[in-house]
DNA sequence: CAAGTCATGTAATAGCCATTCACATGAGCT
DNA sequence: AGCTCATGTGAATGGCTATTACATGACTTG
């Protein structure tokens, strides 16, 4: 093991130490102020106070960085998802309600890193990692739909849990990403996306069955 | 009334007599080929047969060009969306499913407009009349949502129509995003988007009390 | 500890793009 | 015929991506 020098001086040299992180944190934070499109390799090789050819030591060219902030994404929102799930915990209806409620939190929360991860207009299949760390995530959807679709009632036919997955993924995603980004660039809503998003979980699973109380809206 | 050159000769002087509409075609080109973020204003003129500063002469710049295809295709997106609900004939639940089939369809059918309308990072509200367009567009999903909610059967509380089509659009969005597009760079499925909307929105419609066969899947 | 190696940075450069400005052209009006 | 203004051109500026040859110094090895 070598210590790198981690004295949180700013004294570096020719060298940086920690530059791949910098570069990242960089592009996620110009991604932030100016969207994915406004973001720039020469500027994020700037704000880490290196020359503009730096960056290629550490990727391949800009959409390699691109892919690599999409799919610390993708991991970030797996970890925040397999959370909320917590397992089924205390039952497995509310923990479903916390999943749902979580997918809009990262939309709101981590807009910079969800625009890299579904805005970008990266072809997902060139960047294996990134594929694979978006079917994690999607996977711990499918999981709580599994076992959402294990309790159905009796005396009702149980719906495929892999499309009930795709059902509240799609909503989830739909109105993440018309009404719930972080930036405000988006339109007007007369309720808020969580509580749009809420109800149309409740009415969804009433649809397929599930007892749940008649009425859409919440009194607040 | 002056009768522009009309003949079909491709003998263009110094001045290109129909630059703009010419512009627009080529972008929408480049853009299907190259997504929004590859389009460039300089190969679009080139596209045109004109030099790189002409296109300055019809849009302010790149991005107001973007905001017309954009605006141009939530016309379109209107116009398809009002064919499909024809007024709510033969009858309101077919009509209503119709019109998801629309929303899906022009995603597929013209992933360059959609690209434009929905992921080109545009702030909407920068631009009055496509913000204006958009409006227009989710009105006819928010006209067939009313008259669906008007159809509610007895003894179900009425839900809100403006919900009703917000989860509609949001579900139709979703799925769009997710897996219709036409350029195949989107996630693999078990079963069509037009399917998997259409069963999302029957379970959803069964949900409000719409009284819907009790089995999900169609049995092909 | 001295020499060598290799990962990591830099400088310089080519090519593309957006945008602007002064200037050219010619279509339509008077 | 002459004027005028919308529409195009050429040239220039400054920024970006990406590549290449070269510089630096961190770490290894004897």
């Amino acid at each position: 093991m070598s210590w790198r020098r981690d004295r949180g001086r700013s004294e570096r040299g020719y060298h940086h130490g920690n530059l791949k992180e910098a570069l990242l944190q960089a592009a996620l934070d110009l991604i932030a102020e100016k969207g994915p499109a406004g973001f720039t390799f020469a500027e994020a090789a700037r704000s880490a106070g290196v020359s503009p050819a730096a960056p290629y030591r550490h990727f391949r060219d800009r959409d390699e960085l691109l892919s690599s902030i999409a799919q610390r994404g993708f991991e970030q929102f797996e970890a925040l998802l397999t959370a909320a799930w917590d397992d089924g915990r205390p039952d497995t209806p509310t923990a479903f309600e916390r999943l749902g409620k979580a997918y809009l939190k990262f939309a709101r929360d981590e807009p910079a890193s969800y625009s890299a991860m579904f805005e970008s207009g990266l072809a997902i299949d060139a960047y294996p990692g990134l594929f694979a760390a978006s079917e994690r995530a999607f996977a711990v959807i499918r999981n709580a739909a599994e076992r959402l679709a294990a309790m159905t009632p009796p005396g009702v036919s149980r719906p495929p849990a892999m499309m009930m997955a795709l059902h509240i993924w799609s909503l989830s995603h739909g109105i993440a990403s018309l009404f719930a980004r972080g930036d405000g660039s988006r339109r007007k809503l007369p309720m808020s996306p969580d509580d749009l998003l809420e109800a149309g979980v409740l009415i969804y699973l009433r649809g397929l069955g599930f007892p749940i109380g008649t009425d859409a809206e919440k009194p607040r």
